[in-house]
RNA sequence: UUAUGGGGGUGGAUGAUCGCCUGUUGUUUUUAGCAACAGGAGGAAAGUCCGGGCUCCGCAGGGCAAGGUGGUUCGUAACACGAACCGGGGGAAACCCUAGGGAAAGUGCCACAGAAAAUAGACCGCCCCGCAAGCUGCGGGGUAAGGGUGAAAAGGUGAGGUAAGAGCUCACCAGCUACAGGGGUGACCCUGUAGGCUUGGUAAACCCCACCUGGAGCAAGACCAAAUAGGGAGACGCUUGAGGGUGGCCCGCCCGAGUCUCCGGGUAGGUUGCUUGAGGUGUCAGGUGACUGACACCCUAGAUGAAUGAUCAUCUUAAACAGAACCCGGCUUACGGCCCCCUAAGAAG
RNA sequence: CGGGACGUGGCUCAGUCUGGUAGAGCACAGCGUUCGGGACGCUGGGGUCGGAGGUUCAAAUCCUCUCGUCCCGA
């Protein structure tokens, strides 16, 4: 059962532009230091993940970077996260700051809010 | 060793764990998953400043317009690129810079200052004449040697000459034009003769001359193709009722003017274009060189919310600029550290 | 990825084509007017013309390179 855990697979991944139209419309927010989270509701079993970077960003390099960062956390921090959900990752120039610890511990910070606000939501 | 100028190379490595994309093979529960193996960013991938290939559109041929290029000869698929050479400029030198055709084809412009800025031109000065007169003043004329202005003032020096001067005349020098001879494929260079004495700058102002350029771009283009709306053709039907609803079915009842099939275009979306190419590496040959030819070997990213990464450890500390998006050839710009070669000058030995 | 426009005082813009003086409005400061303020009138300060190089006697203006901002095209 733990071989797959760490994957990160195409149908895991937020890949059409109007599903992302969908999370934006619908989503909720939570913001960080180091990069703001949309999240909403699907109704598929798994859940899926997106990144958003704007060219006021940077250049290529600094914007792929942020990606491989945002790809890494939810891939690594994926089996803590409440199924059937889409997540998008704005991140923020301070994540290139960021030392992966913190970066971390903000992950598992922000996976409690969203389940906290799920729970919440479901009832 | 220090320092100057030029050229070239390199562009983190190793290990462990967890992942991503593509291809091939195998397998299964076959629009997909799993396993194994192989491959997976750059010298600038960047800026998009040029040149091509490749697509679609246009096109008998020629001219105009518009834009570009601008020493010569080579190189190249082509270029605004490169090489060698010529001319000019800078430097003590190695070496560097150079949009470098034409200003006697024409037009325009040259602010301010200055008398005058391009058919030259008399403010001061110098000289002559006339009138008045004590020093001198006024008027007419000659004069570009001197002063002053300016970025730029119409050859320079010397002698003759003159009322004073002036290429007005002469010598030398600089420069121009024409001709002749020689060298070079050529730009151009060298030598000689003659001429008039002399012609400002600006063409990255209009322009003239020579040469080049059809327009768009892979979001090009090609193919497959939901839903909705609409187009064309055919069939059935419009109170003698097609079709639909109710219902297991028929009758009945209700609604009722359209319904069904096919074709073509085509949006979302998908597939393709998509990587074997003016390709690399090596040897030999030709050429001063850019480059070219022959032979042998190699296959080396192809993503599409967009792969090549993350963490830890060691290397003294791992760090610069920076990420393929149809593909090549250049140019330009950014760049930490390290290494190599050539070179001028100085110091020491 | 491709195509196109714009950078001038603190702000909004002229001037660039046709090269020699950088100008207007608002804002700011001072004075006048008023018992005081506003409005109004007068006066004044403030600009590396995004940056670098070139052409020219001379560049915001012409040429080349570069930086930044904005717009358009699935």
């Amino acid at each position: 059962m733990t071989r797959g855990r760490f994957k990160l697979t195409k149908a895991e991944r937020i890949r059409k532009s109007q599903e992302f139209q969908q999370v934006f419309k619908r989503g909720e927010r939570i913001n960080f230091p180091e990069f703001n989270l949309v999240f909403a509701l699907n109704n598929l079993n798994i859940s899926r993940m997106g990144v958003g970077v704007g060219k006021r960003f940077g250049n290529a390099v600094k914007r792929n970077r942020a990606k491989r960062l945002c790809r890494e956390l939810f891939r690594l921090n994926k089996y803590k996260i409440p199924k059937g959900i889409d997540l998008i990752f704005l991140p923020k120039k301070a994540i290139l700051e960021s030392s992966w610890q913190e970066l971390n511990g903000r992950i598992e910070e922000a996976v409690r809010k969203i389940a906290k606000r799920i729970h919440e939501k479901r009832e």
